[in-house]
RNA sequence: GGUCCCUUCGUCUAUCGGUUAGGACGUCAGGUUUUCAACCUGAAAAGAGGGGUUCGACUCCCCUAGGGACUGCCA
């Protein structure tokens, strides 16, 4: 019993140390002073459009180098030739546009090959990209038996025994290498802004194939060389990544940088808490757009999942710059639900004013584009594309929804519509009459005369919609 | 198989051993609109399970369960 004692409280300062570092030093970074302009980049790979993931990551690397002043980067990765597009390429841009994610600076991987070379070079003069002629067969075979055995499918380094004879008969026999950075075995440690303080074992690492049998390279080797060149200071990206980063703080070192700061953010799971996919089967902006989304509600959203901050409506990317701060971004995933979004996006819709939505608007539906009639339906609004359905229901045909026994009632209202032109005003003066002389109040007479007026149950106040319906189209509803 | 991470209301989270466990979204109710929606107010709603340590544990330790990531000639 002592001896438990003992060992709790001896034990229990090194716990705190290790459990609650990371709490502790986010706090260290909130009291920070502002560091001296960060520089940042997202960096996809035209191989598809961007979805929510990828955007979360878009975002939190802009409002964070934004925030301090810093600068953003869009590198497109693209070192994948055969299935890097230039199409989407472009869409990457227009996404990034669209959301408001303005770019300082941009380059693509494809266009530095050169740096590439010198930089695998350099590498190979220092004995750390080793030639490696198993093929890709023989390496998942070698994978699939060590797993089976229960040992860790690390790659065995047998390419590094072979002597300077069996090279060249490989290469005589026209075997072509792939070539790997050889790892020192320690262990890499640095403090991950979001994680804390981290610690990889790279003997449990394979050596990081850099480039392909046909020569091509894998992203591992163009992205340290692009960072260092770009002077890059914080690596922002998914936590996918953090084992990449413990070979790639090598490859830094051994480049002559010092590896920038990482931050790992937790990954994006669905409603249901399963795993968004990497590439395919999440949302994509192109989708969202077409859907009629505001970026706004997007911008307003993503950044905040799994942070300890509330998810509320937002104006300006700025204002989302001031609020960031990595100490708020818990370890948990987080989970986006599009449910989530679409409330949001009503919420932004709400208040937005006329002059915001005018010209899309117009695009939608040439009759949506008056001001009186957007203030009217805009809180009946979840997306722009609904002002649609509100369009049809003041302007075009619609189908009264009228009882058998309304009818004569209707007749009725319809004689006692107030003389002139109808305003604000008649929707109360008119339904005050209508109430004096038939004796119908409350849900009877006015949801009778919604339905009537606009065959539906649900919608807009009826005094705004009243003048914008007008005198000529209410008395044919108010008819049958 | 191995390594790493995570688990508080339905959801995102606050809590640095002592709190009526707080907020936001959603939900529900009331108010307002002499109707619905919008809007306003209010309410319900939580520490995965089991062991420790401690006067006291959501908080520290261990185990179990569950979830996630990585372990690619993808990024």
């Amino acid at each position: 019993m002592h001896i438990t004692t003992e060992n709790s409280k001896f034990m229990s300062p090194v716990a705190w140390l290790f459990t609650r570092f990371d709490v502790e030093s986010g706090k260290n970074f909130r009291n920070l002073p502002p560091m001296t302009h960060p520089i940042v980049r997202f960096a996809p790979s035209p191989t598809g459009r961007l979805h929510v993931g990828n955007v979360r990551t878009a975002l939190i690397n802009w409002l964070f180098a934004k925030g301090q002043g810093g600068q953003f980067i869009l590198r497109i990765d693209d070192t994948d030739l055969e299935r890097s597009t230039l199409e989407n390429e472009e869409a990457i841009r227009t996404d990034l546009t669209w959301l408001g994610m303005l770019w300082d600076s941009t380059f693509k991987q494809s266009d530095r090959f050169r740096e590439y070379d010198a930089a695998a070079d350099t590498l190979r003069g220092m004995g750390l990209l080793y030639p490696c002629y198993e093929t890709a067969e023989e390496l998942d075979r070698k994978r699939k038996i060590a797993l089976s055995r229960g040992r860790p499918p690390v790659y065995d380094r047998a390419a590094l025994k072979l002597t300077d004879d069996e090279r060249a008969k490989l290469e005589a026999d026209g075997v072509r290498p792939h070539w790997r950075f050889r790892l020192s075995g320690e262990r890499v440690e640095w403090t991950d802004l979001v994680r804390g303080p981290q610690s990889i074992d790279t003997s449990s690492l394979s050596d990081p194939i850099l480039i392909r049998e046909d020569g091509s390279y894998l992203y591992t080797l163009p992205s340290v060389v692009d960072d260092i060149d770009a002077k890059i200071t914080h690596v922002v990206r998914g936590e996918d990544h953090v084992t990449n980063s413990g070979a790639q703080i090598e490859i830094f070192r051994a480049l002559g940088g010092v590896a920038p700061d990482m931050a790992h953010l937790p990954l994006l799971v669905g409603a249901d808490g399963s795993a968004l996919s990497k590439r395919l089967g999440s949302l994509s902006m192109g989708e969202l757009r077409e859907q009629g989304y505001e970026p706004m509600s997007i911008v307003s959203l993503l950044p905040k999942l799994g942070t300890s901050d509330n998810v509320e409506p937002r104006l300006a990317l700025m204002d989302l710059a001031r609020e960031f701060d990595f100490g708020k971004i818990g370890r948990a995933p987080a989970r986006f639900d599009e449910a989530d979004l679409k409330a949001l996006n009503g919420a932004i819709l709400h208040a937005l004013p006329y002059d915001a939505v005018k010209d899309r608007l117009a695009a939608v539906d040439a009759r949506a584009a008056n001001e009186a009639f957007w203030l009217a339906v805009r809180a009946n609004c979840t997306l722009l594309p609904d002002v649609k359905d509100w369009a049809e229901t003041v302007y075009g045909q619609v189908a009264p929804m009228v009882e058998p026994e309304d009818a004569g009632f209707l007749a009725e209202a319809a004689a006692l519509l107030p003389a002139g032109a109808v305003t604000g005003e008649t929707w109360s003066a008119w339904t005050n009459t209508v109430k004096d002389k038939t004796g119908r109040k409350g849900r009877a007479l006015f949801m009778t005369l919604r339905k009537a007026l606009t065959g539906q149950e649900h919608g807009p106040d009826m005094g705004a919609i009243l003048p914008l319906i007008g005198r000529e189209r209410m008395l044919q509803r108010l008819g049958g």
